[in-house]
RNA sequence: GGAGGCUUCGCCUAGUCUGGUCUAUGGCGCCGCACUGCUAAUGCGGUUUGGGCUAACCGCCCAUCCCGGGUUCAAAUCCCGGAGCCUCCGCCA
């Protein structure tokens, strides 16, 4: 959630930040008013109470006549306390809800604009020019089904659409990637975390993840638990009511978890092979930061995932994602895109998000230091989406028989392999 | 799934039976000041979190004793419901 403070102070601010993300401006004037309302029933209340706290004082002292009056008066007293307190609970909850549906406001440097509206920073190394080479590449589910890693048909019948099985030397691939990945990270610092895919309500809220982006997400009805859709929620969620020194920050972690999305919406949307698909494993790191070091955090994390794809050997740009296309919680978005030879575009296979104070505030995670007790800043970035980045490995760097190379950084996770090759049907 | 115990302001802890004097005790830690030529020791003061009043500071008010209800003029304290942790039993990895 956002400041009330700037709120009020800079409502313009706040106004401007929803329209450009495309969502509803009227909250931010029904939000104003419903804080007003909530501080003057506090006001009432508080006076209320404290003379109903004088007169309670006064009772066990006062004898006969007296005393009886002082209890009528008392018992007036209670009944208006009481009405009171409802209505400021009244007040809180809907302001509470409104300030809810507030998203974060957004950096004043990001594109406005939709999906489409993206900047390109930059591009990182070159697509390959299959037609010089003389042949014709082959889709990452060809591929995957040449070398037996990767089978579609079978996840079918089990699961249904937008699932898979790998098998064999997809299997390994995955366990390489996330070794890798895991291995970089905890090389930068980052403390691996294993964490819950099921969560409680409140961890979801206040990821931000209940708002726009409910429909996408799982929820098993009948024990209140959610489906992640990333390890984001229960690292965001880990330090959940917890006041941190200061001087324990940054605090990194790099989760592996199952990651599912229900991809409503996305009907006839990259229906072949293992682009979407409802469940996969990721590698995601997520950072704790003072709020003025998320900034620079956010590029760091840019940096990271720009040295994991380059080590993976991926041509591939980073966008900076415009204000439509941001989650509830960002500020900013970068996504680094790798290029998909069979598609000819390039395709989102990571993004760091920067979401400043928002989701602390919704979590109440603070930082005591010189500076007071105040709310952190989160941010978080993918490392390794596995099927994605097996997509894009794949296909990359296929050879004119089907064969696949595989980068050198993950070699040593695959006992020294330097090739997957085709097997035999 | 069943039975019992526990949950107090960073940590430990008193208070709960017997409602008001709880504005929550004490220790540890931490911060400030004083004193001692350093460290230490000692003394004094401060030290939950959130909201609000105020131009701001000082200050003051309200809430907060795991959470939510209830009883009462009045709840850390009594009653009901729930959560978490621990122990035992059952079942299962």
């Amino acid at each position: 959630m956002i400041d009330l403070r700037l709120l009020r102070e800079d409502p313009d601010r706040v106004r401007a930040s929803q329209r450009a993300r495309g969502e509803d401006v009227d909250v931010v004037d029904a939000l104003l008013s419903a804080d007003e309302r909530r501080r003057s029933s506090s006001v009432r209340f508080d006076e209320l109470r404290s003379e109903q706290k004088v007169l309670g004082k006064q009772i066990p002292k006062a004898q006969g006549d007296e005393r009886a009056e002082l209890l009528a008066r008392a018992s007036e007293l209670a009944a208006a306390v009481k009405a009171a307190d409802a209505e400021q609970d009244k007040a809180a909850e809907e302001a509470q809800s409104l300030l809810l549906r507030l998203g974060n406001v957004v950096h004043p440097d990001v594109p406005v604009g939709g999906e489409e509206d993206f900047a390109v920073l930059e591009t990182v190394g070159t697509p390959r020019d299959f037609a010089a080479e003389g042949f014709e590449p082959k889709d990452h589910l060809e591929l995957g089904q040449l070398l037996g890693a990767i089978d579609v048909e079978r996840a079918a019948k089990v699961s249904g659409s937008r699932f898979y099985y790998l098998t064999g030397v997809g299997a390994l691939l995955e366990l390489a990637l996330v070794n890798a990945a895991i291995a970089q990270a905890t090389e930068a610092g980052f403390i691996p975390m294993l964490t819950p895919a099921l969560v409680k309500p409140r961890a979801m809220e206040g990821t931000g993840f209940l708002g726009q982006a409910a429909e996408n997400v799982y929820h098993l009805e009948r024990d209140d638990f959610y489906l992640v859709g990333t390890s984001e929620v229960p690292l965001a969620g880990y330090h959940m009511d917890e006041i941190l020194d200061a001087d324990r920050l940054p605090l990194r972690y790099a989760g592996f978890s199952p990651c599912f999305r229900r991809e409503a919406g996305t009907y006839g949307k990259d229906t072949r092979g293992i682009f979407r698909v409802h469940q996969f494993d990721k590698v995601e790191m997520f950072s704790y930061v003072a709020p003025e070091d998320a900034e620079a955090e956010h590029k760091r994390l840019l940096d990271w995932e720009k040295q994991w794809l380059t080590g993976l050997g991926l041509p591939f740009q980073v966008i900076d994602v415009a204000t439509g296309d941001l989650g509830a919680s960002a500020s900013r978005k970068f996504d680094c895109e790798a290029w998909i030879p069979t598609q000819g575009k390039y395709r989102e296979l990571t993004s760091a998000s920067n979401c400043d104070e928002f989701q602390a505030r919704r979590l109440s995670i603070r930082i005591r230091g010189e500076r007071g007790t105040r709310p952190l800043a989160t941010l978080n970035g993918t490392l390794c989406a596995v099927p994605r980045t097996i997509v894009a490995l794949l296909e990359n760097h296929q050879l004119a028989d089907g064969s696949v190379r595989v980068p050198e950084v993950l070699r040593p996770y695959l006992g020294g392999r330097e090739l997957l090759e085709p097997v035999a049907k």
